[in-house]
DNA sequence: ATCCCTTCCTGAACGC
DNA sequence: TGCGTTCAGGAAGGGA
């Protein structure tokens, strides 16, 4: 499941073969990955394009291309990008080859067919392409080039000179979503309009790490622990930069390479084994519909009475 | 406006 | 062995 630090990774380790390269056609081998358009409307569209730079806005890569274009890819759950040399083997779930005209060949492959390549038209296109990303989160990282789409840069044309760019994630921002909110938090930090980029594996581990339960309403939480998520959201996303991200089952980078950060996740399928910080049994539930982890002792059900807070000798309601 | 459910899609892991 | 069922889930869209 590519969520931000899998793009983010991607993005930097296509970008030193990427940038600056033509792509001389694109092979649609399920026509059914373009997001918009017709198949050979993409296909004349990309013919000849120059690559001028690579960002990434939640889990969207945003290929810049010459005369104001971008490629958006979105790898959804199992989606892959990699840059093969030319006459490479077929993946069986192969469905897009854009063959450079240097011979590489950046291969999209995607077991279950939920990725998309959408090309965008114009700053007001790309606008409209990104318009339900909420805030990024600014991950603090020694590698990161920390450029981001429309930010300044004095490279020259790096293709997103003339895009806005993104609101950045406050704590404000997320108080300001949570507010009045009766669904479940875990629910309102998947949906990308309360921050970008944030998916099963990292919301789990972000509200693990805030000692928060999945299910507390999200206008339940108090301003300091809205604090300690903002904080908690930024460690877990960079730690997964840092580990050039959490490969569970497809995710690979794109020239092959596997993340680390599977083997530092705090619950995210540990379910039966020891919470890393108390020793208790991790358990796994269902939150909208996705497998949820938390520490039972850590993260405080809501539905439960408060007794381990109860002073001790104390019984009754008081 | 908010929230929940369904749809898309394949392959692994089940149960009988 | 083989068949059918369930599960995994990101995001769009629809209904309440």
């Amino acid at each position: 499941m590519p969520e931000l630090p899998e793009v983010e990774t991607i993005c930097r380790t296509l970008a030193p073969i990427l940038v600056g390269s033509a792509f001389a056609r694109a092979e649609l081998v399920w026509p059914g990955c373009v997001g918009n358009g017709s198949a050979p409307d993409f296909e004349a569209s990309l013919a000849g394009s120059i690559c001028t730079g690579i960002s990434r806005r939640g889990k969207y890569l945003l290929i810049a291309l010459d005369h104001s274009r971008w490629l958006g890819v979105h790898l959804r759950m199992t989606g892959r990008l990699t840059m093969m040399d030319s006459g490479a083997d077929r993946d069986r779930h192969l469905r897009a080859i854009l063959h450079l005209q240097d011979g590489h060949e950046l291969h999209f492959i995607d077991q279950r067919k939920f990725g998309r390549l959408t090309l965008a038209f114009g700053v007001d296109g790309l606008r409209h392409f990104l318009r339900r990303l909420g805030p990024e989160p600014a991950i603090d990282d020694a590698q990161s080039s920390d450029r981001h789409p429309g930010e300044a840069d004095d490279s020259g044309s790096s293709g997103f000179e003339n895009v806005p760019g993104p609101d950045f994630m406050t704590a404000s921002s997320l108080a300001s979503r949570f507010s009045g909110r009766r669904a479940p938090i875990k629910s309102l930090l998947l949906d990308q309009q309360s921050v970008a980029g944030l998916g099963n594996i990292y919301v789990d581990e972000a509200l693990f790490r805030a000692r928060i339960h999945p299910l507390r309403s999200g206008g339940s939480l108090a301003a300091h622990e809205i604090r300690n998520l903002y904080q908690a959201i930024r460690d877990a996303l960079a730690q997964g930069i840092e580990n050039r991200g959490t490969t569970l089952s497809d995710y690979r980078d794109a020239l092959g390479g596997t993340g680390s950060n599977q083997t530092k996740l705090l619950v995210f399928r540990r379910n039966g084994k020891p919470c890393p910080v108390c020793g208790a049994e991790i358990i796994r539930l269902r939150v909208s519909a996705r497998g949820t982890h938390v520490c039972p002792r850590c993260q405080v059900d809501p539905s439960e009475p408060s007794a381990p807070l109860r002073p001790p000798g104390v019984t009754g309601e008081g």
